[in-house]
DNA sequence: TGATTCGCTTGCAAATTGCAAGTGAAAAGA
DNA sequence: TCTTTTCACTTGCAATTTGCAAGCGAATCA
């Protein structure tokens, strides 16, 4: 995989190289909004990715400077995955997926946070947005 | 392809079992944003999808109600596609698309354009709104 | 020291995608 | 009127991607 030859260079489709498929974002969310930073957490994150496919992600999250993999001092096995800035920037596409997903959907969602989420947009992604920075940060200080 | 069988029911899922691919949203990209509306055109959108391809997105898009397939009277060979008020709703998202992809990596998006993008976010969005609600209305009132 | 857990990798079958060609119906051109 | 072109697709098949199950070495736990 090389980062530079797109299909085209409008930028809906170079983000779709990058993001468009059933998994990548699914990965993201679990990073940002469920507290699951290891590969045996993300695993077992619910839609039943498998192990190759997961592997292959965060390959490319890395690539493309959207993870970074941390190694955990106290248990050498143990990898931990965190958002860079870059990750942490895609709360806002998120956002819009759950919302627009949400408002023609039945979904699992419950109806009094996504009128939060919906009423309070800034507040909900700066929230986000500032404990994904603390789990980076907390990772990379550890050395 | 039912719609009611979703892997699981987290709206970021569901929203990428709906979206979750490399044409979906270029097709809805050509039709809000390039005024392309027709079989024809699509095909000729610039990345080369394959008519099969289209074809299914378009029939899927269909069942999800988030385009109109409409008979054109003049040309009865051809079919005018409209986004609906749910395909029009997407412009955030692909809004969102569009300014993360161009903030980290190079692409053809003028960067005049992204910075009247970033700083008007919200008129952006009525402007583009507006003309996708028009062109849906202009087709559904030839009958 | 033996079992378990970690983050993966491997092999293979099944599903999806991409490519090229073809279809019937309608319209346009001679 | 007859032929050619254009329309929105469909079909068949090869290539790529995905999903599943099992397995791997290294590290940790009991």
């Amino acid at each position: 995989m090389t980062k530079t030859q797109w299909r085209s260079h409008c930028p809906i489709n170079i983000g779709l190289e990058i993001l468009g498929d059933r998994w990548s974002l699914l990965i993201v969310r679990d990073l940002m909004m469920k507290g699951r930073d290891n590969f045996r957490a993300l695993l077992d994150g619910g839609e039943h990715i498998a192990s190759n496919m997961l592997s292959d992600r965060l390959a490319k999250f890395e690539e493309f400077g959207i993870i970074v993999r941390h190694e955990d001092q106290n248990d050498l096995r143990r990898k931990v995955y965190t958002l860079t800035e870059r990750g942490i920037a895609l709360a806002p596409l998120l956002y819009e997926l759950i919302v627009w997903t949400a408002e023609y959907e039945k979904t699992a969602a419950p109806p009094e946070e996504l009128k939060k989420m919906k009423h309070n947009r800034d507040s909900y992604l700066r929230e986000i947005e500032a404990s994904a920075k603390a789990a980076a940060k907390s990772q990379s200080s550890k050395i």
